[in-house]
DNA sequence: GCGATCAGCT
DNA sequence: CACAGCTGATCGC
């Protein structure tokens, strides 16, 4: 839940995502998206007033933030106030102090979010620096390098500062199953469970939130059906959605709710109530959506779980994983970044503390020393997606093994090149990061493309607050595209991105044969999935004894403790590298007792203890044969 | 009566 | 299994 007070540091007269106290008294609002911990205050009376008497004053937000927003009779005052914007396209907004007509220009940018529908990240570029506040977000490793906007020519923008969906920004969450591989995981436990009778139906258990309407249109579009829902109203307007959803009770998929539906589901009823014509009584499944994480070293386990004699666990996460969020922020290299989340059972001070080290001063110290800054500004980085801490190592579902070997040198300094953004559709292909793309199916980097033809990136549009609503009616083929990819001709990437469509599974949709420890039955055959019983056993999967990589040089921790700081320590890392392990968790552990113990060696005054990012970056540099000089006195251990 | 906050639940 | 939001109790205005 994001406890983010509403203001950046370098705009502090616009909000976001907050809408009380003090940012009562801001200039412009922002609305990333339709979840009410993004909305505290937004019906509130005293903006209402505030609003009434305001000629410039304004919400901005997607269109489908706008339309799922004024759905709601609750906020539908903000009718006349809301000006929503197309994603990736760059708008100039004024910032006027009503009282004073002192005026601040900002550019502001939506990006897609992939969080749920409508849901952005907002660009800001103006004369306090850019700076870009993700809202919640979850983009796979490698979408990052995919979104123009962040790019300038060839470049990646120089990012001040990132305001953070930290959720799972934490080691425990370091892995997620893909968008795709959760899907295709469903898609097999609902497909097998219809096919079986007329009278079997499977019992969607979201909650009510948006967010799973990628997985309702998906599972239409796979099984030729629509989903029942309790209410569909707010997507009259998108018939994307609209089109995989009915209130039509007689159907094999439900996602309907109901108070105590899961005393519903005990006495074998739907939450609707609905039975079948003839009275054969259904035989109902339910399947849970809900985040499952992985550690960095466990093996590939499953992503639906059986939970009960018919109850089911799937994976499904709106949020990125830990090792997303490091690919993102190693990508970008703000300056500065503030977690708007604290993961459970952690600290400000500890996400802080960690985020510490994605930025540029720590993870660029390193190179700094040998380059001034000025010429710090990246260049594109082809992201290494299958290094061995990807995702999809670990959730077989195609057979992509040989790509993932040999990639971890290749990361952040390494392998840059500068590829000219508007034409080379992307600068890593299509199986980098949607491994389970079907032929065809080119989710981001195809819209990518059509992005860019359509929009002219560097155009800008000026927004005239006065007077002005929305002038363009919506069209929502543009702004919410759930179709398969392969009719997604006219579609803009963003909006594809921003309601988490993934492809449309069918040729290469994977079998039971294929994967077959796709389920795991927790109650009824545990010795069958040892990984997975001892994930329930523990509460977590990630709470599994690891199985380490067998070629895997791991340090005790005392070792750890002893040696921290120490470049001995970090040479043994670095072979590991060389031997294409990643070190990151090693290195990550000895940073966190570094910043907890007692270190024993003093600092001499103008030094520092090497973070762990530096080192690994020079270690980097000296591993590939790049020239290093090191300045006197600029690293305390060196 | 309304809103804010929190505990409890899922 | 942890996101997001509902319900109900309590408190203050």
């Amino acid at each position: 839940m994001s406890s983010f007070a509403g203001r950046m540091k370098e705009y502090p007269t616009l909000s976001l995502d907050r809408f009380d106290r003090e940012n009562l008294h801001s200039r412009a609002y922002f609305l990333s998206h339709c979840h009410k911990d993004h909305m505290k205050g937004l019906k509130g009376p005293i903006l209402k007033r505030k609003l009434q008497f305001s000629r410039t004053v304004r919400l901005y937000c997607s269109f489908v933030t706008k339309e799922l927003l004024l759905s709601n009779p609750k906020y539908a005052f903000w009718e006349e106030y809301i000006v929503p914007l197309e994603l990736e396209s760059p708008t100039q907004i004024s910032l006027v102090d009503e009282a004073s007509g002192e005026k601040e220009e900002i550019v502001v940018t939506l990006l897609p979010a992939g969080h749920c529908p409508g849901s952005v990240m907002f660009l800001f570029e103006g004369s306090r620096g850019n700076v870009l506040y993700t809202g919640d977000f979850r983009l796979a490793a490698g979408d990052v390098s995919r979104i123009e906007h962040l790019h300038s020519g060839s470049r990646v923008k120089d990012i001040q500062s990132v305001y953070l969906d930290s959720t799972f920004y934490d080691p425990r969450f370091y892995q997620i199953p893909t968008r795709e591989v959760c899907l295709n995981g469903i898609s097999e436990l609902v497909g097998n469970w219809i096919s079986k009778s007329s009278y079997h139906v499977v019992w969607l258990n979201c909650k009510a939130a948006y967010g799973y309407e990628y997985l309702f249109t998906n599972l239409g579009e796979e099984f030729n059906t629509q989903i029942h829902v309790k209410n569909l109203a707010m997507f009259k307007k998108m018939p994307e959605i609209l089109n995989y959803v009915t209130t039509d009770r007689r159907n094999q998929i439900h996602a309907c709710r109901h108070p105590t539906d899961e005393e519903f589901f005990q006495g074998s009823r739907l939450p609707c109530g609905c039975t079948a014509s003839d009275g054969t009584p259904l035989s109902i499944i339910s399947i849970k959506p809900s985040t499952m994480w992985f550690g960095e070293r466990m093996k590939k386990t499953n992503v639906i779980i059986k939970t009960g004699a018919s109850s089911f666990r799937a994976c499904f996460s709106f949020h990125s994983s830990y090792s997303e969020i490091k690919n993102f922020l190693s990508y970008l290299q703000p300056v500065n970044i503030y977690p708007s989340v604290i993961p459970i059972g952690r600290t400000l001070t500890e996400v802080t503390q960690m985020l510490k080290l994605m930025c540029r001063n720590q993870s660029d110290q390193a190179a700094s020393i040998y380059k001034p800054l000025g010429v710090l500004k990246r260049g594109i980085v082809e992201q290494p997606t299958y290094d061995s801490d990807s995702d999809d190592g670990l959730f077989e579902q195609l057979d992509l093994a040989p790509v993932r070997k040999k990639m971890a040198l290749n990361r952040d300094t390494k392998n840059v090149k500068a590829p000219s953004p508007q034409k080379t559709a992307a600068p890593v292909s299509v199986e980098e990061s949607f491994p389970l793309t079907v032929a065809g199916a080119q989710p981001v980097a195809r819209n990518y493309v059509d992005c860019t033809e359509t929009i002219k990136g560097t155009e800008k549009k000026v927004i005239e607050v006065e007077g002005s609503g929305s002038s363009n009616p919506p069209k929502w083929q543009d702004f919410f595209t759930t179709e398969t990819l392969t009719d997604s001709q006219n579609s803009l990437t963003s909006q594809l991105q921003s309601c988490c469509s993934v492809p449309s599974s069918s040729p290469s949709k994977t079998t039971g044969s294929q994967t077959p420890d796709l389920f795991s039955d927790e109650e009824e055959t545990p010795d069958n999935f040892s990984l997975t019983l001892s994930a329930s056993l523990s509460n977590h999967s990630s709470q599994n004894q690891d199985s380490y990589l067998p070629d895997t040089l791991i340090l005790q921790t005392e070792q750890r403790g002893r040696e921290q700081g120490d470049l001995r320590t970090n040479t043994i890392s670095l072979e590991k590298e060389i031997n294409g392990q990643n070190i990151q968790s090693e290195l990550e552990e000895l940073s966190e007792s570094q910043a907890s113990s007692d270190f024993d060696i003093p600092c001499t005054p103008e030094s520092k203890i090497p973070q762990t990012d530096e080192l690994s970056q020079l270690y980097r540099k000296l591993a590939s044969g790049d020239e290093v000089v090191i300045r006197k006195g600029s690293q305390g251990s060196m």
